[in-house]
DNA sequence: CGAAATGTTGAGTAACATCAAGTTTAGTGG
DNA sequence: CCACTAAACTTGATGTTACTCAACATTTCG
């Protein structure tokens, strides 16, 4: 839950003195610089689609890193809207409260995906975001992202393209939700997984579980308990490989055979 | 089903010659230019927050109407994505198609609202958008549009709220259908549509339901003996007025206690 | 008017939730 | 480093919600 704790990600962590005086400040000021054309997602994040030259201009004008330690919470639902983020290295979650006091999981945020779009509309958050292990986030304020989008044709279809997709995303989960049991939310919440971290560049079929049984089954509308006995049946049938949150997919065509497509 | 059929819609219908003339081509010509500086959709719409100028410059460059019977399919999936839409007058439904041949309704759309956004990102269409009754659009050309809003910041912001709202929908009713029972989910379903009709300046509790049963139990997860029942029960407990598909709201405030909020 | 589509209601059933007990893993302080 | 505690996970027994199947009523449309 400390800084200290080693960061897990693909991503370097920064020097020592950097964290060691991260430490003495209160999260929401450990900032610094990022650079998106040294940054090992500027093909599948932001800058996608923009030149060097732009990309380098972005750079300097709009985007700062942050850290966010695991438990903490980037923004929180009422905030006044700022900037969206791009997730660096780690992972998120959003949840929307409500009144009852129980939470629902709208999302899993990993390297490379954007947060807080949904904000831009009512200029403030309607969900927290939680940092699932220790994570760091580009920030661009968005005022200064609208400013820059009118004068680089290519950063503005990249955020149209970048809030479409966001809708995409959604609308296959509402099928997922709407019109899936319990087995194929499962298998459909693996398959996604596996594609996003193929997207990344890593295996697509040996990952780690960033998340636990509950929040997997909060977010796919199950029990914890359901969740667990699925994991188990899949485990006995020869699709999955598991050991606690490490995942190795045994049959991809299995998997995708319970979901139909 | 025929273009004869009256339009149930608050806007007024085309002249009599208008609509003889389109009878005579296939659907898809049937366009005319669109004027949103004289449409009464215009504070809610894709305009809305440009200057009157603005609007009259946008109006001539961009956006033509078209005319959809009911149950014609305005664009299909995998279609490639030209343009997004507006819905004028009538109401849509958006369906996706899995391999299984079942049907999975993503959202219903009133007049005010738009039509194709998911598909900026991928280039084609991910779903079909199906007329509930008939129904006319206002079609923007996408690389218009975007060439607009390169000149127009007031244009820029808006297709950036626009696209954040759909998100901010998306999610939504992602809690409505992992989170809610089948009681819920339809007293969430009547709030949503009174509000949507009140923010078009219907009556918020006295409206007709644009799609049937079964469309509204494809839509929520539910099976339409289900929605048959609720409707039942919330008839007999006071919540509703119902009369086919006339909804009157007796008491929203019974409905929001289900809902929790 | 008659056929097809749509909607209602009842009885039985299956899928998933709930309740409960126990195991494993991770985190903490001595 | 080990013991201890809390958190996370697994598995079984039972209960409930919403689905399925079925029959029938009503409305819409040609």
């Amino acid at each position: 839950m400390s800084y200290a704790t080693a960061l897990r990600s693909p991503v370097p962590m920064a020097s020592r003195a950097a964290v060691v005086s991260l430490v003495s400040r209160p999260a929401p000021q450990a900032r610094h610089a990022a650079s998106c054309g040294s940054c090992c997602l500027r093909g599948v994040c932001l800058p996608c689609g923009m030149s060097e030259a732009e990309i380098n201009r972005f750079d300097e004008l709009i985007s700062t890193k942050r850290k966010v330690a695991r438990g903490v919470t980037l923004y929180r639902t009422g905030e006044r809207f700022e900037a969206i983020y791009a997730v660096r290295s780690g992972g998120f979650k959003t949840v929307g409260n409500s009144r009852h006091g129980d939470e629902k999981i709208t999302g899993f945020h990993m390297p490379g995906e954007m947060l807080g779009l949904d904000a831009i509309n009512s200029a403030q958050h309607g969900y927290d975001a939680v940092a699932l292990e220790d994570s760091e986030v580009c920030v661009f304020p968005f005022a200064q992202l609208e400013a820059a989008a009118m004068k680089t044709p290519a950063l503005q279809h990249q955020l149209f393209r970048t809030l479409s997709s966001d809708i995409s995303r959604d609308s296959g989960l509402m099928l997922l939700l709407g019109a899936m049991n319990a087995e194929q939310r499962l298998a459909a919440f693996i398959l996604s997984l596996s594609r996003r971290y193929q997207r990344l560049g890593f295996a697509p079929n040996r990952f780690v579980l960033r998340m636990t049984r509950e929040e997997i089954g909060n977010y796919l509308g199950l029990t914890i308990e359901t969740v667990s006995r699925l994991f188990s049946r899949f485990q006995r049938e020869g699709l999955l490989g598991l050991q606690q949150r490490d995942v190795e997919i045994r049959s991809p065509d299995g998997l995708r055979n319970l979901v139909g497509n």
